[in-house]
DNA sequence: GAATTAATTCGTAATCATTATTATTTACAA
DNA sequence: TTGTAAATAATAATGATTACGAATTAATTC
């Protein structure tokens, strides 16, 4: 996703356009990989010293809720990186050493929603995890 | 995955048969569902009143590591239940209200391989949340 | 461009799951 | 039954996340 589609999208639902916001879609961008909020923290404390925990965690959620992030559980970590909107729905493999990921054009979910009748299915997660050919 | 069974790869590892593994096993046996770590302990503060964290988490890693649980993390928590033996590889659908899961007998890796060349793949997950149809 | 106002951020403390540590106890084998 | 390594208890420390009142700021209106 594009630094100014993001923008837009928080424009049209009246959040305002904070050099925070901006600073942290920035780091996401060009990221082909999932960061820690700990890492985010500390990139942005270059830019802002006195940046609070709230004001991260805050916009990190926010931004996850706005479909402008993608959000997952690594490691006890929660991790985001930017949402990919050129493509349909997919899934990712995640490098376990560099954090980088690769997109899998497959969803399982498909082949099992016969056997889930009666069922409410309200989401799924699907992550490969391993190395990368850059790392192995 | 029968209790007997569980205590007997423990003895053949040569790990000492106590109370607290007995109960710990006994806490999962027949429960088709994942149960945070801090749950665990409540159930089994009823019976050791003075138990210690260290013994809850140091013997869920235990019996993690001896394919005799299996973990996954739901909500920032870690969650175990007792590993189904009776049966292949496969996944779950989780219900998001009680807990429940339903064995879901497809695994999608079979499908992806042949995009990932190059990738050293060492683990991956595939899970369904949901309400299951008494919850829904 | 100044005033208004609600949203946002800062500074800091609290929370909560998990991990670590040391002394004590226990299972098991010789 | 005794010795010994393994396991547990009791407690403290860690580290990510959440919470909250005070101060600041972006956007709107005049």
């Amino acid at each position: 996703m594009k630094m100014e589609t993001a923008l837009e999208r928080l424009r049209e639902k009246g959040y305002k356009r904070t050099k925070q916001r901006e600073r942290m879609l920035e780091i996401f961008t060009n990221q082909d990989q999932y960061i820690a909020a700990k890492d985010i923290l500390k990139t942005f404390q270059e830019d802002f010293p006195g940046v609070s925990y709230d004001t991260i965690y805050r916009n990190l959620y926010l931004l996850t809720d706005e479909e402008i992030l993608e959000a997952t559980e690594l490691g006890g970590e929660k991790h985001f990186r930017l949402s990919c909107d050129t493509h349909g729905h997919h899934h990712h493999f995640i490098c376990t050493a560099c954090g980088k990921t690769k997109s899998i054009e497959f969803c399982p979910m498909d082949k099992v929603q016969d056997n889930l009748q009666g069922y409410d299915i309200e989401n799924h997660k699907f992550e490969i995890y391993g190395k990368c050919p850059a790392c192995s």
